[in-house]
DNA sequence: TGCAAAATAGCACGATCGTTCGTTTTATTT
DNA sequence: AAATAAAACGAACGATCGTGCTATTTTGCA
C-alpha cells in the first residue's frame, strides 16, 4: 500500500529529535559563550546534557555544523534582545540610542558569559571556512542594521548631514569592544559609564539643533 | 691554546640552551599570533623547530610556562616597536600621536599575524591563572604608558584641563580594537583611515588653542 | 683530550578529541 | 497491537594533547 500520505500533514508537530536538538544547542550556546566556539567539545556537551557522545553527535553530523547551529541560535537571540526591542523607539536618534543601549546591556550582562561575536572573531579571524562565514554574515547583518539606524537619524534630521556613516559606526563599534575588553578581561570598574559617555561624545558634534541652523554645537 | 678572545666579551655569550630556547620562543610567538596562545601545542612547536617534543618541553617544564614566556617576549617586542620609538617625539601631544600611530601600525601590520593582547584577552577572560595574570599585567603596563602620555599632553598645555584621562584612554583603546576587528575579521577596507580619523575626532574637542583662550574648538 | 654537565631524543602513559558503526531503545504510524 | 521509523546508546578507532621517565648526544671547561 502506498505510504504517500505520510508527508501529507500540513504543519508537522516537531518530532522529539528537534526538541532535544534545541536543548543541545541551548546548552552548547551557554558553553560556547564561556569557553568560545573552539572550546566547544562534544564530550563536554554530552556530559552536560546527560546524553552519550554519539547521541549528541548524531544531531549535527559534524562539529562544524554544531558550531554553526550555535551561531544561528545566538543570532536569533541577539535579534530578539537587542534589535527588536529597539524598534519600539521612534526612528532616528531615539532608536539609535536604544540600539546602542541594548547592545551595551548585552555586552555587560555578558560580563560573565561572553559574546561570541567578539570571541568568535578572534578565534576565526585567520581560519577560513563555513564557521567563519556564518559568523561574519551574522555580524555584518547586525552592523548593517546599526548603519541603517544612523542613516535614518540623519534623514530624520536628528543628525547633521555631513556625518559619515561608516566612520560613526566604526567608532561606536570600538566603544562596545572596549567595554567588553576592559570590563571582562581587565575587570576595570566604571567601564559601562565610559562607554555611555563615549557614545555621547561621539554623537555630540553631529547632533542637529532643533532649528536647522548651519552652526554645529558640540559637547565634551 | 686559549680562545679567550672569542668569549672575552664582557657580556657572557649565552650557552647553547638559551639560544635554542630563544629560537623556540620565537617560533612559539609567531605560532601564537596566528592561532592564539591556547592553540599553541608543544607537538606543533617541535615540528616547526625540528626538535623532539620532550626537547622543547624541557626548556619550560610546562605548557603554561611556555605561554608565559611567549607573553614576555611579545611584551618586549611591543615595547621596542611601539613604546620606545615614540620617546623620540617630544612629550605631550606629539608623543601621544606617535604612540597611537605605532600602536595602529602594529595592529595593522599584524593583519596577517594577530595581536595576542587582543586574542589573549578573549581566550583568558574567564580562565584565571598565571597566564591570564601575565597577560593582564603586560596590557596594564602598556595602557598605563598611554595614560601617562595623556597626562603629559595636558600638563604641557596641549590638551585642555577638563579632559578625563580614563575616558580618553577608553575611547582610544576602542579605536584600536575596532581596527583589529574590522580589518582582520571583517576584512573591511579603509579601516586604518577610520581609526586615524577617529583619533582626531576624539582629540578635537580637547585640543588647546595656542593662545590659552577659554573657547574650545572642534573638528568633525 | 677527557669528563662532568647540560641539552636533546626516544618512548610510553593516560586523557580527550571528533567520528564511525552496529545495536538497542523509544516514538510514531498503520 | 504490530510494524516501522527515529533517536539514543555503547564501544571502539586513530590522532593529538601535555607530561613523565630514561637514554643518548652534545657542549663547555679543566
Amino acid at each position: 500500500m502506498p505510504v504517500t500520505d505520510i508527508s501529507a500533514k500540513p504543519a508537522r508537530v516537531p518530532h522529539k529529535g528537534q526538541q532535544t536538538k534545541a536543548a543541545i544547542v541551548d546548552a552548547a550556546l551557554s558553553l560556547a559563550t564561556h569557553i568560545g566556539l573552539e572550546g566547544l567539545s562534544i564530550g563536554a556537551l554530552a556530559e552536560v546534557t546527560r546524553m552519550s557522545k554519539s547521541g549528541v553527535f548524531a544531531h549535527f553530523g559534524s562539529r562544524e555544523e554544531l558550531q554553526i547551529s550555535v551561531i544561528r541560535e545566538y543570532h536569533h537571540r541577539f535579534e530578539a534582545e537587542v534589535f527588536e526591542p529597539a524598534l519600539r523607539s521612534p526612528r532616528g536618534l531615539p532608536r539609535l540610542r536604544a540600539l546602542f543601549h541594548n547592545w551595551m546591556k548585552r555586552t555587560s550582562v555578558e560580563i560573565d558569559s561572553g559574546c561570541i561575536y567578539i570571541s568568535g572573531a578572534v578565534e576565526f579571524d585567520d581560519r577560513p571556512g563555513p564557521v567563519r562565514d556564518a559568523l561574519a554574515t551574522s555580524v555584518r547583518t547586525w552592523l548593517a542594521a546599526m548603519r541603517r539606524a544612523v542613516v535614518q537619524a540623519r534623514s530624520e534630521g536628528h543628525l547633521v548631514s555631513d556625518v559619515v556613516d561608516d566612520q560613526l559606526l566604526f567608532e561606536i563599534h570600538g566603544l562596545i569592544l572596549a567595554l567588553h575588553y576592559e570590563a571582562r578581561f581587565l575587570q576595570a570598574p566604571g567601564s559601562i559609564d565610559r562607554a555611555l559617555r563615549g557614545f555621547e561624545n561621539i554623537l555630540a558634534p553631529y547632533i542637529a539643533r532643533s532649528t536647522p541652523a548651519s552652526k554645529k554645537p558640540r559637547r565634551a
